[in-house]
DNA sequence: GCTATGATCATA
DNA sequence: ATGATCATAGCA
């Protein structure tokens, strides 16, 4: 089996919409668990009013206007992490929550909703921060070009900016979420 | 300091 | 439709 090479810092140093395109068919590992990323959304800076970054840099988002190629790692509802990766240039904001992944190695707990796959891969606010090309979280190229049929739209569980159609998923992957 | 809220999920 | 459960952010 041919060895899957680790997406590069330049593969995410691009607008958001193009990197959360680009990530379906992925594997992202940790803990010696993996999935195949099936749904995605992104997560854009100014005029997105859903964005955690919307307002700017705070504690929390800082990572979101950091050097791309991170993990942001949110706490969300009193018990549920959720993992986006950082796009854009450093100083800018934008990243991709990830959704949904089909499971590969190490778990059998479902992935197919972006509390879930962090429960799953065993992520919390620890990998908060870090670098997707040398930590614990990998992310890697598909093992072959396979071309893949993306289906769009809005985002799911937000209440501003929902006329965008941010989220992109494998048309008829059963592994993507509700 | 205090309060409101949430990029969710399980249960009913 | 509702509850679980707490970090974060905004405000005093």
């Amino acid at each position: 089996m041919k060895r899957q090479k680790v997406l590069p810092r330049s593969f995410y140093a691009r607008p958001a919409v193009k990197v959360a395109r680009d990530l379906l068919g992925k594997t992202i590992e940790h803990a010696g668990r993996s999935g195949r990323i099936v749904e995605v959304e992104a997560y854009l800076g100014e005029g997105d009013e859903a964005a955690h970054s919307a307002r700017g840099i705070t504690p929390r988002t800082r990572v979101i206007f950091g050097p791309p190629g991170h993990a942001y790692v949110y706490f969300i509802y009193g018990m549920h992490y959720c993992l986006n990766l950082v796009a854009e240039r450093e100083g800018k904001a934008g990243c991709v929550l990830i959704r949904a992944l089909e499971p590969l190695r190490g778990t059998r707990m479902p992935c197919n909703g972006p509390a879930r796959l962090t429960r799953a891969l065993g992520i919390t606010l620890e990998q908060n921060g870090a670098d997707l090309t040398r930590g614990d979280i990998r992310v890697l190229e598909n093992e072959n070009g396979e071309a893949l049929l993306i289906r769009t739209s809005p985002r799911i569980g937000i209440s501003k900016s929902t006329d965008l159609r941010l989220r992109f998923f494998l048309a008829g992957n059963p592994f993507v979420s509700r």
